[in-house]
DNA sequence: TGACCAAGCGCC
DNA sequence: AAAGGGCGCTTGGTCA
């Protein structure tokens, strides 16, 4: 274990020494190494060179396990657990800004060994430890991959971005004034109206609009594209330009690219679900028309792997439905269930995602009457999911991961006049939750093995919920390939075990991401 | 002036 | 081709 300047493993002696050499020697024997916090004790040892294969990151379960225990929104550091053990004042969760503020004492290892302790204890009093223990594992795996991952940064081509915007927008504006493109078509905006007007100020075009006999609640695209009015083109232009050039625009890059690389910082378990978040860069927002920018290095490659269809697989597998199970062994799921709809391929797609998110529009209703009948069991797992959100109950990924419990607002409103739509909106929330954070468990799982199994210098540069990028030289590019088809098989036997439900990839080697696809 | 919220839209 | 849930991020606008 890392604790500022003192280096031990579990059962051994502090070690003096500077860390990183430290961490280097005991590297060899693979150990896991204990820490209170990935985000703190990774980064400083990725600068100095040094990588682990290993880690329990020791605030990230304590997160998961106070979920899982009814205790959610209590402080998850190693620090606060600590406090929590000895009947200390319990600090709260620090906003994590390396190097503002202040820095804490680190820990000291006699503490992490003593939250270590208390946590293993805590995992083998649930009730299915092995499960829970996986989540553990691969949630600090994928700490290890987010730091790494921001270390080493996604290839970006700032040329090439900078040609994109100047095609798209124009020349590069001086700060503060928007580029030539935006401006012009801001004021074929005005000139529809006859006067001036703010395209990025709702109220100003509400306004607008109503002086011009045109009653608008919202000023969204797909609303503003069923009006007939002239200066609906250009605004719907302005808008979608003027994203890209607020979002993702010369001063972005400033910010997050430098050396050739896009540098995000990933926030795992961001999300209540297990997916990750990003707490600066929008790494998980990038337009799909940026994705020209992203370019392997001369002699090169990305190998962009991306899950096919993994929701509808992991509620297969989870959900123990043979029939649903039978078609998830297929590389095109949705066509195996096509024949069940009435040879209807999308229509196996609708029952199938409706039932997942809950969705009640068109033939939503009647879809879902087909699948109860054909797919009972995941039918009913899914209801299950729902009916357990509803009551106010918590929900369970696969592995463990709790859904948080109901606000006390939530149960206010839920006894009120209105409660009935609260209740439902709750039942979407958690019939989504099992599948999503089951298929965010099965894709952390998948990187984590797949990391494991990368030969160097290859590395996994980008992971966007179901998707990765591995960025490697040209001669390893049938080797990642491999083994990213292996990792996703070895991803699916960790998670469920024997299964029939397949879990195939769609792999592509490609110069540049938008070949992808 | 800074804190906060809502709108809107990008990704899965 | 939709449908659902989840996020982050920027701008304008309000309030203290």
């Amino acid at each position: 274990m890392v604790a500022g300047e003192t280096v031990l493993r579990i059962g051994e002696a502090p070690l003096p020494g500077p860390p990183a050499r430290a961490v280097r020697e005991l590297e060899r024997e693979r150990p896991r190494w204990v820490w209170a916090d990935t985000r703190e004790s990774y980064p400083p040892l990725l600068t100095a060179g040094v990588r682990v294969s290993r880690c329990h990151d020791l605030a990230l379960t304590e997160g998961l396990l106070l979920a899982y225990e009814g205790r959610y929104g209590e402080p998850r550091s190693a620090r606060a657990a600590h406090a929590r053990l000895r009947g200390l004042p319990v600090p709260d969760d620090q906003p994590s800004v390396p190097g503002t503020l202040f820095e804490p004492e680190p820990l000291p290892a006699e503490a992490v060994a003593e939250v270590l302790g208390d946590q293993l204890r805590r995992i083998e009093a649930l009730p299915d430890p092995g499960r829970f223990r996986l989540l553990v594992a691969a949630e600090s795996a994928g700490a290890l991959i987010a730091a790494e991952m921001g270390h080493d940064g996604m290839p970006w081509r700032r040329d090439v971005h900078d040609a994109l915007l100047t095609e798209l927008l124009g020349p590069r504006p001086v700060h503060g004034m928007r580029p030539a493109r935006l401006q012009a078509l801001a004021d074929e905006v005005a000139a529809a109206f006859g006067h001036p007007v703010n395209p990025d100020s709702v109220q100003q075009l509400v306004k607008a609009f109503k002086g011009a006999g045109v009653a608008l609640k919202t000023t969204r695209s797909w609303e503003l594209k069923k009006v007939d009015h002239p200066a609906v083109a250009p605004l719907l232009a302005y808008k979608e330009l003027a994203r890209l050039f607020s979002f993702h625009g010369w001063a972005w890059a400033d910010q997050w690219v430098r050396g050739g690389r896009f540098r995000p910082e990933y926030v795992v378990g961001g999300v209540v679900s297990g997916r990750w978040a990003t707490s600066g860069g929008g790494a998980l927002q990038i337009p799909k028309v940026m994705r020209r920018v992203v370019m392997a290095d001369d002699g090169w490659t990305l190998v962009v792997a991306d899950a096919a269809q993994l929701e509808p697989r992991v509620l297969a597998a989870m959900a123990g439905d043979a029939g649903l199970a039978r078609a998830a062994g297929e590389i095109d799921l949705y066509a195996a269930l096509a024949q069940a709809f009435g040879g209807e391929r999308d229509h196996a797609k609708i029952a199938m995602l409706s039932a997942m998110y809950g969705g009640t529009s068109g033939d939503a209703a009647k879809l879902l009457a087909v699948m109860r009948q054909r797919f009972p069991r995941a039918y009913q797992f899914v209801e299950d999911a729902a009916k357990a959100g509803e009551d106010g109950r918590v929900v369970r990924s696969w592995l463990g991961r709790t859904s948080p419990p109901p606000s006390g607002r939530w149960r206010e409103l839920v006894s009120g006049p209105e409660g009935g739509r609260a209740a439902r909106d709750r039942g979407r929330f958690t019939r989504n939750f099992v599948v999503q954070a089951t298929a965010a468990e099965w894709a952390l799982a998948l990187m984590a093995v797949l990391r494991g199994m990368l030969p160097d210098p290859a590395r996994l540069v980008f992971f966007q919920h179901d998707e990765v990028i591995v960025h490697c030289p040209l001669d390893q590019a049938g080797e990642v390939m491999a083994a990213v088809s292996a990792a996703a098989a070895e991803a699916s036997r960790l998670l469920f075990g024997p299964t029939p439900v397949r879990f195939p990839m769609e792999t592509v080697a490609v110069s540049c991401y938008a070949d992808a696809k």
